[in-house]
RNA sequence: CGGGACGUAGCCUAGCGGCUAAGGCGCCAGCUUUGGGAGCUGGAUAUCGGGAGUUCGAAUCUCCCCGUCCCGACCA
């Protein structure tokens, strides 16, 4: 059969799409841009979710929901949030067969239906803080889609709260960045890099903007997660103002923050290979595949002993799938395990069967480990385990392999320059044979001045722009802007993104 | 939203104005096989993306629309 998965080194775009289609992550749907999550790729997301929402509550939120549908004059009440959104709203105009009288507009994010209501709910400092979250659909008519990196409707979580200084919610804002950067770290692998946006760059609406930053394997950055201090735009806009302790009235303060199936996205981009999906362990379906092996005269003995090790791998609280059917060869079977990104392979024979031993192959590595089939389940675990910490570990050895420290625009230039000479190189060569670590590219970290301009030229000239300014990189910023040479203030991470 | 490419069975591809739209993969049945994408035999599956037009005749030519991919503009 012909191969399924374009390499990552001839088309790292058509790669991707051949993951998400043939792992079964997902598919297109009848209108433009919207995507069908199909079971395998909804289990990844449902894994996900449960963890963040755990941690949610474990820093005291709570979920609720709030409609879809807001009216249109809701979204005007914040300048800034109406001008940033409205080129990519989906407006409905008819309903029940009749026009409207008010336009209601698909929530693209539900700042204002979610103020609209705090502004009832809230009348006294002892109201406050209002710690929600919730877990929804959101539409936002974009002009070029990518399978769940950016999707016309995508799912996600957006957290409102209300807080009675602004240095709470401020402390809010930095709170749940810290806890995307942590969940993104440990449970999906996925090296980060937590810090603020540039004015430019920054949420419709927010006073300051921080994310996380990943890096994927063409090494462009890929926006992880936000999280936003709203200052007391919001409130100001809905007039929510509640009785301080001193007996005045004050607007409340607000932040909001999200994650979104672009995580997905990211951690398909960060992990795979050209065999197909490669997963965290944390999010597989199956954490472990048996495949037994057999012929006709011994398929009794050999699924019995097949069996046995799929009951203990189970009893050890493993997910497990049995591929016990008898119509597709192993090696089929394989190939097709390794493109759904299952971390463990269990290959259990006739020659297992006599030896007491099983098979067990690693996903990332492709290593394979003859054990005892009474040591299989610690064995699996421990495997597990590695594969959780070494994912993590290769991807941020490959980030700050591509990371390079700038001093000026002429470095910035050379960094993204090369990647130039390398496509053109490739284009005469016909094909390239390195793969992803052949284009140049990727962090560049250098002194900002915190100027739009020399932002906006770079973007212009490199579509390079600023991902953010590390939180941890922000001792001695002493020197000169590497863009325009004027005092910095920052020290800023500079790439191509997603 | 501009430029380009593409759309033929579940998937990939041939056919590019003329007879009943062809092949491979997959699928179904049976036999045989199974340690890295097996084999044989038989079988089913196509409003040729949709619509309109040109023509004696359209998968094939023209126009419009829809969708996907790439480049650009845009993008909390």
């Amino acid at each position: 059969m012909a191969e399924k998965i374009t390499p990552r080194s001839v088309d790292y775009s058509q790669w991707y799409i051949d993951i998400v289609l043939n792992a079964k992550l997902a598919d297109y749907s009848p209108v433009k841009g919207c995507m069908v999550i199909r079971p395998r790729g909804y289990a990844i997301w449902e894994r996900l979710r449960d963890e963040l929402d755990r941690r949610f509550k474990e820093t005291g939120h709570q979920n609720a929901y709030f409609p879809m549908f807001i009216p249109m004059s809701f979204l005007k009440k914040e300048a800034e949030h109406i001008e940033g959104f409205s080129p990519e709203l989906a407006v409905v105009t008819h309903a029940g067969g009749e026009e409207l009288e008010e336009p209601l507009v698909v929530r693209p994010t539900s700042e204002t239906i979610i103020w609209s209501k705090y502004r009832d709910w809230i009348q006294s400092w002892r109201d406050l803080p209002l710690l929600y979250n919730q877990w929804a659909n959101v539409v936002r008519w974009e002009k070029r889609t990518r399978l769940f990196l950016r999707t016309t409707e995508f799912l996600w979580q957006e957290g409102h709260t209300a807080h009675e200084t602004k240095e709470q919610a401020v402390q809010e804002t930095e709170t749940m960045l810290e806890v995307y950067r942590a969940f993104a770290e440990e449970y999906l692998c996925l090296p980060v890099i937590a810090g603020r946006k540039s004015e430019a760059e920054k949420f419709a609406g927010a006073v300051a903007t921080y994310s996380i930053e990943a890096m994927m394997q063409d090494k462009k950055a890929l926006q992880a997660g936000t999280s936003h201090f709203l200052g007391q735009n919001f409130a100001k806009a809905f007039d929510v103002q509640f009785q301080t302790r001193e007996g005045g009235l004050d607007h409340v303060w607000a932040t909001s923050w999200g994650v979104s199936t672009r995580l997905v996205g990211a951690i398909i981009m960060t992990h795979s290979d050209d065999k197909g999906l490669v997963l965290p362990p944390s999010l597989a379906q199956e954490e472990i595949v048996v495949v037994p092996i057999f012929k006709s005269d011994n398929k009794a003995t050999v699924l019995e002993y097949a069996g046995k090790v799929v009951a203990a791998l189970k009893a050890d609280g493993r997910r497990v799938a049995f591929d016990d059917d008898d119509s597709s060869s192993p090696g089929w079977k394989f190939a097709e395990w390794e493109m759904r990104g299952v971390p463990i392979r269990v290959e259990a024979g006739p020659k297992d069967a006599a030896s007491g031993n099983v098979v067990m192959v690693r996903r990332d590595t492709g290593e394979k480990t003859f054990v005892k089939v009474e040591e299989a389940a610690a064995k699996a675990r421990e495997i597990l385990a590695a594969m959780q910490k070494d994912l993590l570990e290769k991807a941020r050895a490959f980030r700050d392999a591509n990371t390079r420290d700038v001093a000026s625009l002429d470095d910035i230039r050379a960094f993204y320059g090369k990647e130039k000479k390398a496509k053109k190189q490739s284009e005469v060569d016909g094909e390239s044979h390195e793969g992803t670590a052949e284009a140049a590219g990727g962090y560049a970290r250098g002194l900002w001045c915190g100027g739009r301009e020399c932002e906006a030229a770079l973007k212009a000239e490199l579509k390079v722009t600023i991902r953010n300014m590390p939180f941890d990189q922000q001792a001695d910023c002493e020197g000169s802007c590497c863009l325009c040479g004027a005092p910095a203030k920052h020290r800023a991470i500079f790439a191509k993104s997603y």
